[in-house]
Formats: C-alpha cells, sequence, structure tokens
DNA sequence: GCGCTAAACCTGAATCATTCAAGACAATGA
DNA sequence: TCATTGTCTTGAATGATTCAGGTTTAGCGC
C-alpha cells in the first residue's frame, strides 16, 4: 500500500534531487522500486520491456546519480554485482543466500548509522557498519534438504 | 612472536592441506602472512621479487586452495580487488578507509560465528555475520584535515 | 634412481561488470 | 524560441577474474 502515490511524484522527487525528469529514469526508478534488490542487468531489462531500447549506460549513470542523490542505495555483496535497492534514510541491513545470491533487508536493531562501534577503533573514523549476514534462504534450504539424505 | 616457526612449518601446512610443497605456494603463503590484506597483484609482485616469474593464474589457484583449505581467508570489501589475510579460524572484522581502501583488523566482541543474529532472519539459516566498518583511516584523516580549511 | 599420476604451472584467450569517450538529442529555464 | 547542459547513444576500453589446453614436476610406489 506503499505506492509511489500522489501524480508525479516520482518526477518531483526526481526534480528535488537536481535532476531531470525523462521516461528513462522514471522507469529505472520505478523498476528499483518495484524490485527486490535488482542488479543493473534486471534494471534494464524491466526499463526495456516498458520502454523499448535503453542503453546501459544510461542505467548506469541514471543509477549513479540516483545513488548520489540518495534516491537509491547501493550494495555489493562479495561475489555477486551491485545491487539496488528503494529503502534509504535507515540504517538496515541484509541477508544474503550462499546458493542463489538472493537479498533479504534486516532491520537494524540500533537504528541509526554507525549502528556498531569496533571494539578497537585503530585510529579510523569510522561513519558506518555495514552488517551481511551469509546463509541459506528458505527456498535454497528446501532443496538442498530435499536432495541430501532425508533422515 | 608467532613466526612460522619450526624448519619446514610452512611446507607442513601445506602438506597437511593436501596440497603440493612448490617454491610458489610457499612464496605465495608468506606473502599473505608477511603482508596486511594484499590483493593478488601485490601477492603476485611479492613472490616475483623472490622467486622471478610466477604467473598470476598460479597465484589465482594457489590463494583459491589456500582458501578453500581454510589457510587463508579471503576478504571482499565493495569496490576494491579481493584481498587476503591469514588470520583464520577466528571471526574477526574488518575497518576499512573510504578514501585509500586500507583495511584493519578488528577483533570481533563475541568471538564466534555468527557473532551477531539478524532482529529477524526472515526464514534464512544464517551462519555469518560479516561486519564493515567504513570509516578513514588515521593517514586519510590527516591529509583531509590538512588539505581543508585548518580552523 | 625410475616412472607414473595428478597436482601445479604455463601461455593465451575469454568473460563479466563497469567505465570512458565523443557526439547527438532533449528537458529545463530565460 | 533559443541556449544551456544534462541525458542518452554507440562503440571501445579497462580491470579483475576465469576458462582452456598443453607442459612440467612433486609425491609416491617400485
Amino acid at each position: 500500500m506503499k505506492d509511489t502515490g500522489h501524480p508525479h511524484g516520482a518526477a518531483a522527487e526526481l526534480r528535488s534531487a537536481g535532476l531531470r525528469v525523462t521516461a528513462a529514469r522514471l522507469a529505472i526508478l520505478d523498476a528499483v522500486r518495484a524490485g527486490d534488490h535488482l542488479d543493473v542487468d534486471a534494471v534494464t531489462s524491466q526499463v526495456r520491456e516498458r520502454l523499448g531500447h535503453v542503453s546501459f549506460q544510461a542505467v548506469y549513470e541514471a543509477l549513479h546519480a540516483f545513488t548520489a542523490t540518495g534516491l537509491v542505495r547501493r550494495i555489493e555483496p562479495a561475489g555477486s554485482p551491485t545491487r539496488f535497492e528503494c529503502r534509504v534514510g535507515d540504517n538496515h541491513h541484509h541477508l544474503v543466500c550462499r546458493q542463489c545470491g538472493r537479498v533479504t533487508d534486516v532491520d537494524c536493531t540500533a537504528g541509526e548509522a554507525p549502528c556498531l562501534e569496533p571494539a578497537d577503533d585503530a585510529g579510523f573514523l569510522v561513519d558506518e557498519a555495514d552488517v551481511t549476514f551469509w546463509g541459506f534462504c528458505p527456498d535454497c534450504r528446501r532443496d538442498s534438504e530435499e536432495g541430501s539424505t532425508h533422515d
């Protein structure tokens, strides 16, 4: 029930971020918001379904601009291409499936960055604690149980 | 005072990991242990200084084998190439400098994986919590202070 | 020591995600 | 309407990593 809401909502957001409103960028922003931690490839596919051809570079540039202005957040789990999500401003973390790469949000128990503090900061000025929980998602757990010795 | 110790220590480690002992692999293991979170390129340079030519592929394969057998640990901070470290078995975390990419170990306050638990595991079977603290290392802090308005 | 076998190594090419370059196009504001 | 400059295009380049295939060599039994 959390829609992009009032007419021109996304357009207004782009504008107030200092960006121009184009069909491509509206579709890109929408794809990230409708999708679940999509990578550039997936965003591009979504956008092309809606608009026909849009170049990869346009998508890369737009996502870069969106990230810079805080419209989307970029995450880079080890071993998979960069993904983008729409939840910004909070300091949530991620569950990543070792098998299929699926990413799921987890709320941060602390709430604001950095939600954790290092035992020893070694002189670093720390502004963010990035937490990734690795494991197996429900689907992959089921698959591996079916495939293996069933008791 | 924790040296590789008794003669043939590294060789014995390779052997008991089921790997063959070669000059290249001894040098690679040593480079990782002497270095500070080196990437493949840096490891290769170190090894070449000692042995003359060694191919990148040999280094990649060796590091992969070392990682698989638990002799070294691989870390992949977002935005920089894969790095390798010798601290294995504990569950420590990392401080990464946003400016220069430098990586520093931080002890884990909990001690064993997963040291944290997600607020909601969403059905995932979680086995590891990977924590990266982002910030600015002492050197880069100093540089930026010098460069900016000095009050 | 000799020879076998699989591991380790080599050269060279391929792949993937991402970025650079330079020109064409088009959204905004005067 | 026009100019500005942000956006989009095609095409090529980069960097890290992996694949492929053939050669060498460590480890092991004879």
